[in-house]
DNA sequence: GAACACTATATTTTT
DNA sequence: TATAGTGTTC
């Protein structure tokens, strides 16, 4: 351990920030403080309070740690996320906040299917006012710690005209009417107990002597007022973060939390990380100078031990699928210089930009594994089963109700729901008693009444079964009873098969724990599923995922104005946005142990159109002295400044009146652009925004003009790219906006 | 309730 | 361009 790594450890008391850059060693040092607290008997591993975002941050220390200090551990019953962490709490205090202690934690599914009910009933346009939205809403002001009577007219202004604080409310009184929360209500309502209970408050202050915090830069409002309260009495609170890897504002993180924490704990303790064992020297420097162009940063400089090793490798190709070539190119060449697939990641800003990268591969044949996307539990028949097994734990679970009633469909339609919903409204009851209730009227058709009889007891013997079967027997049971399994067997097909294999998969890790409520649990609150050790392959993954992993050589892609930085974060957010993209490179750059090559297109398809792309301003933030640069475009670089000549500018006319919206102004303003000349940085606004549809008056074989090649024949359309035989500069790609019909 | 046509829409994502 | 969600028809 270096010094400032020993500081960190041994700096028990009073508050600590620790600062520390990528690649620094946070995690040893984070684990080797807690091993030393433990090991030196300051604290119980149950008297201290370790806070991580992520469950695989989570598990990492847990291990850790118990490698340093061995079975004493017992596994730290307070290491965990905040979310996990609160739910715990939570599980306590429920009745304080008018649930009950088997409360079910909604997921994003679930939390817009009650949305939507709620802006009908409203008589709301779902159309206008889309659930989504409101759900962002919602999120953003729990984020902020605000219940709904906190919400001031401006606020709830943002939805439907003055109504947000009406649903907000509404929406509020729906979960605790169906005994559940959300993921923001976790903290939130713990925040509400700790506010309110006096008792409560010092139960937790008197039992953490000490409070630990990992990625504090990601901390939203209500997370970090939560800390604050638990830590106020013994004031042993030490913060881990870095501010220039905040990258999750737009999830209500608030970097001010770092900031200001020598204010919120006066006397703190600053210790900054700073030697980094991760990359070469070419690699910091180039992301140290990218992230210099940010402003009001704590400021660290990272610096490193390590041989120089290549300057970062800066590629500029022609388009999309070039840009897929090349790398797969690469990784080939790695790979037989004895390089192995794992070793390699590809870093992209968006889901999108995957697709291109994932076809060439599948071409080439090379194995690849893209993280993210779809996630285990988020699959309809995962959701499915749980959803039974939900409605069997807890009986009042209306949503499991609705969406199994008629699954496999069983002909309750609308129609029946809607009588069982109005009877669960008239007599205050879950819509399973009132479904129950409901079969001795005449209400539904024989036919309904029949089918809706048999789910109803079916659920009732499930629910007897559940005490004398093992949950994960149960849960086989209740699939094959109910028809389920029958359905996807009948199909036959490979969909069908995959989502039996699913269903074997979710039964499987079912019987690694102790209860059906325990396995709940786990469910609601680790949504990803840990993944097999695989063979080896390259990983595909936004920067956003790869954030505190590092690879030995990463692959920048796509790094064009308007998609990284994202067009969409700067018109939203203008200059604050820039700075988060900014970080964002930052982190990208940084996961890189030996090379890094960043490469970037001058044409890509955006949702289908083609569009043309600028280098992104981050490339031009890149120090010259480490950096490599080449472009493998036809016409070399030429070509390329004749894109953008005063002549051949397509956008020189259009870039003066659309496509720029207020925020990018500000951030144009106030960006770096001082390479460039002003105009140049109109065209990029409207580089971006303008999507180039392929023109009609053009067809193979036709004779046409280029500013550059002069004359030749069209060979190939594709869009508005054009392949032309040129008379004296032979076959060139071109965009078909640069040429002209002669005569 | 299945099959089809039409239309709006398009980041980052953990819990 | 692709897809999801909605509406229409039988």
């Amino acid at each position: 351990m270096n010094e400032p790594q020993r500081q960190a450890v041994l700096t028990t008391e009073g508050p600590v920030l620790v600062l520390a850059g990528a690649g620094t060693g946070k995690t040893a040092a984070l684990t080797a403080r807690l091993a030393h607290l433990i090991a030196t008997r300051r604290a119980w591993p149950s008297e201290i309070l370790a806070v991580t975002f992520t469950n695989k941050a989570a598990r990492e220390m847990r291990e850790r740690v118990g490698r340093l200090v061995g079975d004493a551990v017992e596994g730290m019953p307070w290491l965990g996320t905040f979310h996990a962490i609160a739910a715990k709490m939570l599980r306590r205090h429920a009745e304080l906040v008018g649930l009950q202690a088997n409360f079910t934690i909604l997921d994003t599914d679930d939390q817009l299917r009650l949305l939507k009910q709620l802006i009908a009933a409203a008589e709301l346009d779902e159309k206008r006012w889309p659930a989504r939205q409101l759900a962002g809403l919602i999120d953003r002001w729990k984020n902020r710690g605000l219940v709904p009577a906190d919400l001031d007219a401006g606020e709830s202004e943002l939805f439907a005209n003055g109504r947000g604080q009406d649903l907000y409310r509404a929406y509020q009184d729906r979960l605790r009417a169906l005994n559940a929360c959300d993921f923001g209500d976790l903290l939130l309502h713990m925040l509400t107990i700790l506010k309110r209970h006096r008792d409560v408050l010092e139960l937790y202050q008197q039992r953490f002597k000490y409070v630990l915090v990992d990625e504090y830069q990601d901390t939203n409002s209500s997370q970090y007022l939560w800390l604050r309260l638990i830590a106020q009495a013994h004031k042993n609170i030490c913060c881990v973060g870095d501010d220039d890897q905040s990258i999750y504002s737009w999830r209500g993180a608030q970097v001010e939390n770092i900031l200001k924490f020598e204010k919120d704990f006066p006397g703190a303790a600053i210790i900054r990380l700073e030697q980094n064992y991760r990359s070469t020297p070419h690699i910091l420097a180039a992301a140290s100078a990218v992230i210099a162009n940010n402003g009001g940063r704590l400021g660290k400089s990272l610096w490193t031990e390590r041989d120089a090793g290549e300057k970062v490798q800066v590629i500029g190709v022609w388009d999309g699928p070039e840009e897929a070539r090349r790398i797969g190119d690469e990784i080939e060449t790695h790979r037989l210089r004895g390089g192995s697939y794992d070793d390699v990641a590809i870093l992209v800003r968006a889901q999108f930009q995957t697709r291109e990268l994932e076809d060439r591969f599948i071409q080439i044949g090379l194995p690849y594994r893209i993280i993210g996307g779809f996630r285990f539990y988020e699959r309809a028949e995962i959701r499915d089963a749980l959803a039974y097994l939900r409605l069997v734990h807890q009986p009042s679970d209306d949503l499991a109700f609705e969406r199994i009633v008629n699954v496999p469909k069983r002909g309750l339609g609308d129609k029946a729901v809607a009588k069982i919903h109005m009877f669960a409204r008239a007599s205050d009851a879950p819509l399973l008693h009132a479904a129950a209730r409901l079969l001795d009227t005449d209400e539904l058709t024989s036919a309904a009444r029949r089918t809706l009889g048999n789910f109803v007891t079916d659920v009732a013997r499930w629910r007897d079964r559940a005490n004398d079967l093992p949950h994960a027997e149960l849960a086989r049971l209740i699939l094959d009873e109910s028809g389920y399994t029958g359905v996807l067997q009948a199909e036959k097909s490979v969909e069908a098969s995959g989502r039996l294999e699913n269903l074997n998969e979710l039964i499987r890790a079912m019987e690694e724990y102790e209860t059906l409520g325990a396995f709940l649990e786990h469910v609601s609150l680790v949504m990803d599923n840990d993944a097999a050790v695989e063979d080896a392959k390259v990983t595909v993954m936004t920067i956003h995922a790869a954030k505190g992993l590092e690879f030995d050589t990463v692959f920048l892609a796509g790094w064009e104005e308007g998609v990284f930085p994202s067009q969409r974060a700067l018109d939203e957010g203008g200059l604050a946005s820039l700075e988060e993209e900014r970080r964002l490179a930052y982190v990208a750059i940084t996961r890189a142990r030996r090379r890094a090559a960043i490469l970037h297109a001058a044409n890509r398809r955006i949702y289908g159109q083609w569009t043309s792309s600028i280098p992104s301003r981050f490339v031009g933030e890149l120090p010259e002295a480490h950096v490599q640069a080449e472009s493998s475009m036809s016409g070399g670089e030429s070509l390329w400044r004749a894109n953008w000549s005063e002549h051949a500018d397509p956008f020189s006319s259009v870039a003066r009146s659309t496509g720029r919206g207020p925020g990018w102004q500000r951030a144009a303003t106030t960006g770096s652009f001082s390479r460039e000349p002003a105009r140049v940085v109109e065209a990029r606004a409207s580089a971006v925004s303008l999507g180039n549809k392929g023109r009609s008056d053009l067809q193979c074989g036709m004779r046409v003009f280029h500013q550059k090649f002069g004359y030749g024949a069209i060979v190939e359309i594709e869009g508005n790219k054009l392949e032309i035989d040129f008379e004296t500069a032979g076959r060139k790609r071109v965009m078909d906006s640069f040429v002209t019909i002669p005569g």
